[in-house]
DNA sequence: TCTATTTTTTAAAACGTTTTAAATTGACAG
DNA sequence: CTGTCAATTTAAAACGTTTTAAAAAATAGA
């Protein structure tokens, strides 16, 4: 391993000019600079990290601790995000380390992380309702971006989708198209873009003269087979309570609800609409479903560049309030969206 | 942030003692130990690694680099290795740096982490026949382990799949129900595990007196869509030249299989019997299709356990040879395979 | 009580970098 | 030839740990 010491001495220098010439210091003349950039290179030499970091006080690493549950598998979307995240953060010479939790607490994750001292700051995805990784990290005074936001008016880092419109956008299309009785198949109920999508939905249906009774809520799992069973329910009513929309919070839900309506006898769009949100990751798309699906859209991996970017401004000590980001979904109509059927 | 020198000051001992006190050295006295470190937890002390890796030159990080091309998700088996090393992993203390690469050349990314000097050691997922990873490691000295294996007698530190006994064990219960024409469908040309697979297929049905062609193996994407279109070519042959039975190397290419059977109106296991490879991970199981797929199983999560245990063990200067395990996969049947059909 | 031995503690160097404050060099005006 | 100023360069300290070599303290043996 060669060291600074070692160019300083080929060329017989003092490690202080070296350093400087590396690291483009104006005061260093030009001569010198050329003579150790190009010894540099042909020695091989690379700067040791963790000496750096001991004197800076960074690591140029970056964290994000994520919890997986063995068998869940809803993951993809995660691998979309990480993968993106990893390439903008690279460019900026930063790198991104994940790790999976296993306590069954993830503040204790974060803790250890933090106690090796080792992580310039976290992004967090996922957030929660009253997220204590949210609260810890800022008693802390780390730097994170939260992919998602919990408070209508945080103080932290975060790029979120608007979805308390994307679920306005979603009411608004069916409503004008003569829909009433339109029920909201959610993500978890403590997941903080479900409640956003909640809030949306029950004030447009307000603003729409169609106020939504607790019955046509429903929140669970974010999968295929919750979305079947929850979609089930819902279309099992007698024809006269049964809602004629679905709005669902995401593309597995709606496969689960396609194939309740099947199941069911029902068809698409004629007897029931069927709208969701789209996060556009590849496992299971919108548009190869029969009929395709209409879908409010944001393509997750579009959120990696500005998490990534708010990441180093924050590391170079920008205020978390200027870096707020939100983003508007996109309407896209297709097939599994229709007229209200007469009763 | 308490360092060393706090407590030190805290109690007027000198830094060295509380430090061989913290790292359990034996010619502490009992009582300086123990208020030691009382104080440390007190003061909430944590070392800081980066010191700790100027000295040692050990950062108690290693990396695991994994090229993920954007849309193919066949990757939750990753997913699924990577929570079992890090769990494993944490116990030892050290963590995995999860990065996802985004280079076209694998090995500059390694090279990119190595002059980073910031990880310990590598962990090698997906081999291919001469894996330029493998020789770059080789050659600079860095301790890594690889999950699979290129050579028949490697140098290097391994955890692998008995790849060409699982295909044995497959050829040998078809050749059992009197199948003689039997077809694989591999995975890529040039990763290791096809390459044995198709050894050991090759070599078990050459044993049987049933040597097979070249039209019968075939390689390609690890994936349900190829399973599909690389069956659906087989099984279109006129009944003489068709396969009685296909082997799959995984179960995305036997769910493909599956279907372009029942596409083409043939019924398995009447028709053709299937058999796959089933590295058990939560996507796509072997027992849930119609029929319930016969298997070689091998857990991709039991390997985790090993891998982690052979990296901590090179760390602490073991011989990479010491270090090579061989799992023997287990044949589980079921459904989708019965005897040859009479001709 | 003194020396010899063992046990415990310490001062100081080392790891490789950045940075502060000081020193050297060279150019130029007087 | 001297003094001033700017342009370069340097020595040394700092970051927080581990470890070597030496010193101090405690214990034992006489």
């Amino acid at each position: 391993m060669t060291t600074l010491k070692d160019i300083s001495e080929e060329l017989g220098l003092s490690v202080a000019t070296v350093s400087r010439a590396l690291n483009g210091f104006p005061e260093v003349s030009k001569k010198t600079r050329q003579l150790v950039e190009e010894t540099a290179k042909r020695l091989h030499y690379r700067p040791n990290r963790a000496a750096q970091k001991l004197v800076s006080g960074r690591s140029g690493m970056v964290g994000m601790l994520v919890s997986l549950q063995p068998g869940v598998s809803a993951e993809s979307s995660l691998v979309e995000v990480i993968m993106g995240l990893s390439a903008r953060l690279a460019e900026r010479d930063v790198d991104l380390v994940m790790t999976v939790i296993v306590d069954a607490d993830p503040v204790a994750a974060y803790r250890r992380m933090v106690s090796k001292n080792t992580l310039d700051g976290f992004i967090l995805n996922a957030p929660q309702v009253k997220d204590p990784r949210i609260a810890y990290l800022e008693s802390e005074g780390i730097p994170f971006v939260v992919h998602g936001r919990v408070d209508p008016d945080p103080s932290y880092a975060f790029f979120d989708l608007d979805n308390a419109d994307a679920a306005a956008q979603a009411v608004n299309l069916l409503a004008n198209l003569q829909h009433r009785q339109i029920a909201m198949i959610n993500g978890s109920a403590n997941a903080a873009f479900a409640r956003q999508r909640a809030q949306g939905f029950r004030d447009a249906m307000t603003a729409r003269q169609a106020p939504v009774g607790a019955e046509f809520m429903s929140y669970g799992e974010n999968t295929r087979a919750s979305g079947y069973t929850r979609a089930l329910e819902l279309l099992a009513l007698p024809a006269e309570n049964r809602p004629t929309a679905l709005v669902c919070a995401s593309t597995p839900l709606a496969h689960g609800a396609l194939r309740a309506a099947r199941d069911l006898g029902l068809t698409v769009p004629n007897d029931i609409s069927v709208i969701c949100h789209d996060d556009v990751t590849p496992v299971l798309t919108s548009e190869e479903t029969n009929p395709s699906l209409t879908v409010t859209r944001a393509a997750l991996s579009a959120a990696c560049g500005p998490l990534a970017d708010k990441m180093i401004a924050l590391l170079n000590g920008a205020d978390p309030r200027a870096q707020q980001t939100t983003e508007t979904a996109e309407l896209v109509v297709r097939q599994s969206t229709g007229p209200a059927p007469k009763r």
